[in-house]
RNA sequence: CGGGGAGUAGCGCAGCUUGGUUAGCGCGCCUGCUUUGGGAGCAGGAGGCCGCGGGUUCGAAUCCCGCCUCCCCGACCA
């Protein structure tokens, strides 16, 4: 029993070498019958925890992630557990973290953890360590206050608009909250990286970030505060982009299928970040906000933003006379067919809408012309004017540049309306499209003699049914929530901070960057929705807070948990341990709740039956086992779960991105 | 930002239409006794600026005005 009063002083069992004060204490004040007679008092606990040598046993984790390697009481923890969830909270997954105390909300979008969340977090945060290390990555900790100079000079000070947190200080200096660190990283590379020799590298971080979303949801799902690792590649070149790229794609692979999440790498959008193009990781759910477009026979995988498809081809026919013809109430492409007895395909659909280009002071009016059976990609229109932001023109503007809603027509409008044509309309003969006249439609269309377009490119959005442009077959979509993303941002930040290298023929060049980045809560509240059943969370083996559960019923069992507590623990097995007291049932509901994959249940019974009763969270019947072979068991077993989750992870992803007709087998 | 909904005890809710005793219920919490393998029973108890501010009234959780916050649906993201 370590000595209360001695205090090993400012700087003994500090960074590094000792252990987390606080988990230890817990453990070890607990045994001490001196202090269990009251609250301890600051001093003991203080002293108990850094005076004991070597308390710090197990685990695998490496001895600079303090926290991870710990046990638990639970008389010691702090959140209670709620049997009804708060009102607001929607999703399963989100409900049982809140009632299970892993996290609390504070306000819109921005939340707290609790010590089982931030040991989740720590779990996670583990393993992206170990698969950027392994990437080559070296750890940094950059700042989340950002001088705005740093914005101003890539532009995005003036481009990202008010998802950028911004303040001033009190000498009303502007500021922004970090929502990503490319400036900051950047601005570093532009000191740090002086020749070709110090190149290739990559950094990351796992770091808050705040953007203020315009509309925060689904608990951790879409946060505005949030935990992020971001991980930014350095590269001579492009090719070396291009390893780097291929590199973070495979640990991003990686970093999903040991976390236990079914997640799918798909073509994306670069959106704000700019650059050559990018991969999204997303968790195939139904909860999910984005669409995806798959093709199930080549595999084929695109974000809806980006996705295309392959388009028919026009019939050819010589080109026919304009003519007018009265439509009247046939402003919609259904009415306009069923009053012409004619396919949509052979119409043409005006959408109006004002677009802001990054270096005009002025929205432009825009007028998109798709055929009367396809529908208007927003993200593809905007990126084919190379616009930041779209949005559906006011009756007013329609009116100014000569439109008339529901017969909008590229024929006669005002000038300066930049006509944007999809390819597929503008191939197609003799359409149908508005005359800008009410009721009123024109016959004989043809892009090219009729209509002059400010620019032709593929506009329309895929979806369900639609050909696979790749092999033909049939594309279908799916949900997703985005929980990584990888992107090649080229030399856009470099170029802008200044941030070049010698390289080895003696010229300046800029640095080729590429940044990759993972939602750590998301990435959590994703796996509460994947792993959980009607009584509470399921947690993969290698995310747990706590990868066993020890309850004791009775005075019997309580005894003899305290001793087989401290066994697991010296087994470096970090259980949590229900010590409160509490009934069977309510202990074993909190077990189910809290989802540790392992429960030991010690009583009275389970002894008479010569040990210790195992049950695993996942199913299955319960086991006794004996005695003296709980901590090898116990071990064994968690051994078996970790082999086991990369492939029942690999068959949730197999089960979801497989085509439904296919039969799943026996 | 547009549209819808909600703020009453730690959590979930009723009361409000038609103002009027001390603002209720379930769960949770505290004390005692009994119980003790799937959220126990009995008894006793604690806990409320009824979101905030103003107004109407003899009197406001309740009616009126303003504001704040949160949730949901649409335009955006890890």
């Amino acid at each position: 029993m370590p000595d209360l009063a001695v205090d090993p002083g400012p700087g003994e069992g500090g960074e590094g070498d000792g252990p987390a004060p606080d988990a230890l204490c817990v453990v070890d004040l607990e045994a001490d019958p001196r202090l269990r007679e009251g609250p301890p008092g600051t001093r003991a606990w203080r002293f108990v925890g850094a005076a004991l040598p070597g308390a710090r046993r197990g685990g695998d984790g490496p001895a600079s992630a303090p926290g991870i390697v710990s046990p638990m009481r639970m008389s010691r923890l702090f959140g209670a557990t709620l049997r009804t969830a708060p009102g607001g909270a929607e999703n399963a997954g989100h409900q049982l973290l809140l009632r299970g105390g892993y996290v609390r909300q504070l306000g819109q979008g921005i939340f707290s953890y609790l010590p089982l969340g931030v040991r989740v977090l720590r779990r996670i945060e583990s393993v992206l360590r170990e698969e950027m290390d392994a990437a080559g990555g070296v750890e940094v900790s950059l700042p989340v206050v950002h001088p705005a100079e740093l914005w101003r000079q890539t532009g995005r000070w003036q481009a990202v608009g008010p998802e950028l947190a911004r303040f001033k200080d009190r000498r009303d200096r502007d500021y922004a909250l970090a929502m990503t660190h490319e400036e900051v990283v950047a601005t570093l590379a532009s000191t740090e990286i002086r020749s070709w020799r110090d190149l290739p590298r990559l950094v990351y971080q796992i770091q808050l970030k705040f953007r203020d979303d315009p509309r925060p949801r689904a608990g951790l799902v879409r946060a505005r505060e949030f935990t992020m690792k971001d991980a930014y590649s350095l590269d001579r070149d492009v090719a070396g982009l291009e390893a780097q790229y291929a590199r973070q794609y495979e640990a991003y692979t990686a970093i999903f299928a040991r976390c236990g999440l079914p997640a799918i790498a798909v073509g994306a959008d670069v959106g704000m970040m700019g650059g050559s193009g990018a991969h999204e990781f997303m968790y195939l759910t139904p909860i999910g906000e984005d669409t995806l477009v798959l093709c199930d026979s080549c595999g084929y995988a695109q974000n809806r933003q980006v996705a295309t498809f392959r388009k028919p081809e026009p019939e050819p026919e010589p080109l026919r006379e304009l003519e007018r013809v009265e439509t009247p109430g046939a402003s919609t492409i259904e009415r306009l067919t069923a009053a012409l007895g004619i396919a949509a395909a052979e119409t043409a659909k005006a959408v109006l809408v004002m677009a802001s280009v990054p270096d005009q002071p002025e929205p432009s009016p825009v007028l998109a012309i798709v055929r009367g059976d396809m529908t208007v990609n927003e993200t593809k229109l905007a990126n084919a004017l190379g616009a930041s932001d779209l949005r559906p023109m006011t009756d007013d503007e329609i009116d100014e540049i000569g439109c008339v809603p529901g017969y909008a027509s590229p024929l006669g409008v005002a000038a300066g309306v930049v006509v944007v044509v999809d390819d597929c309309a503008a191939a197609t003969p003799n359409l149908v499209a508005g005359a800008n006249e009410e009721g009123v439609h024109l016959r004989n269309v043809n892009v090219g003699r009729d209509v002059e377009p400010t620019v032709v490119a593929d506009i329309a959005a895929a979806g369900d049914g639609d050909p696979c442009a790749v092999c033909g077959a049939t594309l279908r979509t799916e949900r997703g929530v985005e929980v990584g993303n990888i992107f090649r941002l080229g030399t856009r930040y470099a170029d802008a901070m200044g941030a070049s290298f010698l390289d080895d023929d003696g010229t300046q060049k800029p640095i080729v960057m590429g940044s990759y980045g993972i939602g750590v809560g998301r990435l959590m509240a994703c796996l509460a929705e994947e792993h959980h059943d009607e009584s509470g969370l399921r947690w993969p083996v290698s995310v747990a807070p706590f990868p066993v559960q020890l309850c004791a019923l009775g005075d019997e069992g309580l005894l003899a948990a305290e001793q087989l507590y401290g066994e697991l623990v010296e087994a470096g097995l970090e259980p949590l341990f229900d010590d409160r007291g509490e009934r069977a049932g309510v202990q074993f509901a909190d077990a189910d709740l809290l989802g540790m994959p392992l429960r030991l249940t010690v009583s009275t019974r389970s002894l008479g039956a010569g040990g210790v009763e195992a049950r695993e969270r996942s199913g299955g019947d319960a086991i006794v086992v004996p005695r003296d072979e709980v901590a090898a068991w116990v071990s064994s077993r968690l051994d078996e779960l970790r082999a086991e989750l990369a492939v029942s992870t690999a068959a949730r992803v197999a089960a979801r991105t497989a085509s439904p007709q296919v039969g799943v087998g026996g």
